[in-house]
DNA sequence: AGTAACGATGACGTTTACGTAAAGAGAACG
DNA sequence: CGTTCTCTTTACGTAAACGTCATCGTTACT
């Protein structure tokens, strides 16, 4: 069981303990269990979030600063919780994976190139401005 | 004038030609229109796109890809086109730059950390078949 | 026992980014 | 001249991702 939690170290929080650590509100967290993008136990009435929970939430709010879906990021969340599954089904995992990854790949290499265009633009603005402070020097 | 269209080369697309260039659909494109993202000439009833259009949406979809909201993007796309405006706006615009060139530099950064992270996770996965195999060969 | 305080469960509201259908203007074709 | 496109505006609809009540159930003081 390569990836299933033992929980050895299984500290549960809170639903505010939640919020506060990770700054999001509860309905979030409500509204992320109902899209079984988190499973928190319950005790009795309430939510109690375990570690696989806290990391689960980190990848969750990473793969929306990404601009990943609920349920693109719910894709990859599987990929990192396997467990033991069938070998065949663990093939497609793979292949979904291998085209996220991909995804991902790509997205950096054009935001890499985004920020050098970007620097080109503001080092451009700034020579002008630079050139019109001369130019103000000058005057002044 | 250093971001001007001088309109040398002004090309013009119809809607229709637009779309089936940047695979959007028309409605996209008005609606850009409406949140000042693009600025169509008119003929008429007619939009007609110019290459400063055509740049600016190239711009705009890229944005999309890395989660950008339309608004942050029409930010960003104002820092491409600046015209001839006071010194005192450019250092305005200058800033605004800097914050979403630190922004962008983060989420390459964070997504370059994911890439490496699901690459490593998806090594685990193929070692855990690519030994599952080796234990049915050896059972065939 | 009373009353805050925290958490749960609906249920309706909101924003963003368009989709989609209705109705009309204008060129183009037979 | 009628019809067929392409484009227009207007307007209502929709999916995603929550926000915002209202209501109710437990602890937890004091």
């Amino acid at each position: 069981m390569l990836f299933s939690d033992t929980g050895m170290t299984d500290h549960v929080m809170t639903i505010r303990q939640m919020c506060d650590a990770f700054d999001v509100t509860p309905r979030t967290l409500r509204f992320y269990e109902a899209k079984e993008l988190l499973f928190p136990r319950r005790e009795g009435q309430k939510r109690l979030f375990t570690r696989r929970d806290r990391a689960r939430l980190k990848l969750i709010l990473r793969g929306k600063r990404f601009g990943f879906s609920l349920e693109e990021i719910r894709q990859l969340l599987d990929l990192y919780y396997v467990g033991d599954q069938q070998a065949t089904q663990l093939e497609a995992t793979l292949d979904i994976a291998r085209d996220r990854l991909r995804e991902m790949e790509r997205k950096r290499d054009e935001l890499t190139a985004a920020v050098d265009d970007l620097r080109h633009q503001m080092k451009m603005v700034e020579d002008m401005l630079s050139s019109v402070d001369t130019v103000k020097d000058a005057a002044e």
